[in-house]
DNA sequence: AAGGCAAAAAGTGCATGCAATTGCCTGATA
DNA sequence: TATCAGGCAATTGCATGCACTTTTTGCCTT
């Protein structure tokens, strides 16, 4: 091997590449369709193709990348329905963390949802979409993180991550944010009085009108992308 | 390569070796905590070390095996808390296969739900817990199936794949076969009716406590398979 | 006999090589 | 011009090789 490993350091050499896949993936650098060609990746992350057939391999068991025997990797292509059934269990699993974490959530992890919460306030105020984008980012993992159950934990950020190319033009829609906000609003209320059922349905709504703005955009950009698949 | 490929055809060989490993570790032939070395494996599948390494990398991606950089691949052992917090994951998500399935099943699919159900009450009679483990699992696939949504039936595929290893034990509990039947059926009862809240609480119950009575084997079971692990 | 250290053995991680497969290009034929 | 066969380049799939890390073994010290 010739120069240094660049960025993206800690782990083994296919730890690494599949992060760096991973992540532009989930970024949408790389998109839906796109081919994954194991010599490119190769060189242009400079290590052999091993470590990158054995990425491709993990990334295609987490559902991120589509496998074709003898006929290389593509970032996965999902169909609309797929893609739907994955929003629909988002908004189930959503409901399940919010539902767990009005029960269990310890009274710091409450006190510090409600804290961010408000404090996100102000980005409403503020239009300020990048930060929001990042706080929203923070309130749904503390929700995923409340619900004190690791595998759900696991299934839901998985299945986040499977929908993040899909949801880049999520707050582009006008008067999104503070709809968001109101929404998370009525999440935490429910949450802060234990109240599990409502927080689950709060939640599931809050992700089931999400799904809806993200879904049209998604599909559209994937066709886009690579309308000559398969 | 010496000899011709032995059975599990069909597939690359990586996915030929995931199979065959994920197998062995579901079926509990390979017994949590036990190592998985590389060229064993090889030699014992008569192929090179890489496939192996791909199908460990990806057993490993789908939460089967466990990595050590360096230090080898073991098959996962889990702690008693992530076992609960899985069989809990399970609950919900039966739950959410039969709410839906009580919602979306096909009037064809009630229908054959309801006549397998019913013919395994023979099984019971008969005390033929193997045939029963059979119907058993055929039914909860038909739930899952019934939901209409591809994303929940693979996490939960998964999720039962995963805690395969520990509910080996299951039916061996007195009377467990009788039990088991009734909550089958107070399931099957409110879908038929279209019950979705009904049939979400039952089949959450009957996860509850199918959980209960195999957390204890499985555990103790897999310490003392892999006393020295860490 | 117990503890510690060093060398050897075993095993993993990645690179490279080669056979096999695919897909493309070319050109012949209808 | 459209179609299809054949061959060629590109790419994948697997085997092998080598360097490096971890683990074990055996010897020496105390």
């Amino acid at each position: 091997m010739s120069g240094k490993r660049s960025l993206i350091r800690s782990g083994t050499t296919v730890d690494q590449m599949v992060r760096a896949i991973g992540d532009r993936i989930v970024t949408g650098f790389l998109r839906p369709g796109e081919k994954l060609d194991e010599t490119s990746l190769a060189a242009r992350f400079d290590v052999s193709r091993t470590p990158v057939r054995e990425a491709l391999g993990q990334l295609s068991a987490m559902g991120l990348v589509e496998r074709r025997p003898n006929r290389g990797a593509i970032v996965a292509v999902v169909t609309q329905e797929h893609l739907a059934s994955m929003f629909e269990s988002m908004a189930e699993l959503e409901a399940i963390c919010a539902r767990f974490s009005a029960e269990r959530m310890t009274s710091g992890e409450r006190r510090s949802l409600e804290i961010e919460h408000q404090a996100s306030a102000r980005l409403v105020q503020l239009r300020a979409e990048e930060d929001y984008e990042y706080f929203n980012t923070e309130f749904h993992t503390r929700l995923y993180r409340g619900a004190h159950n690791a595998h759900i934990y696991e299934m839901t950020v998985m299945t986040r991550s499977r929908l993040a190319p899909f949801r880049r033009a999520q707050f582009m829609l006008p008067g999104r944010l503070a709809k968001s906000w109101q929404e998370h609003d009525t999440i935490v209320t429910a949450i802060m009085r234990g109240d599990g059922n409502a927080a689950g349905k709060a939640a599931r709504d809050h992700v089931s009108i999400v799904s809806e703005a993200s879904a049209v955009f998604a599909v559209g950009d994937q066709l886009r992308a690579a309308p000559q698949h398969q």
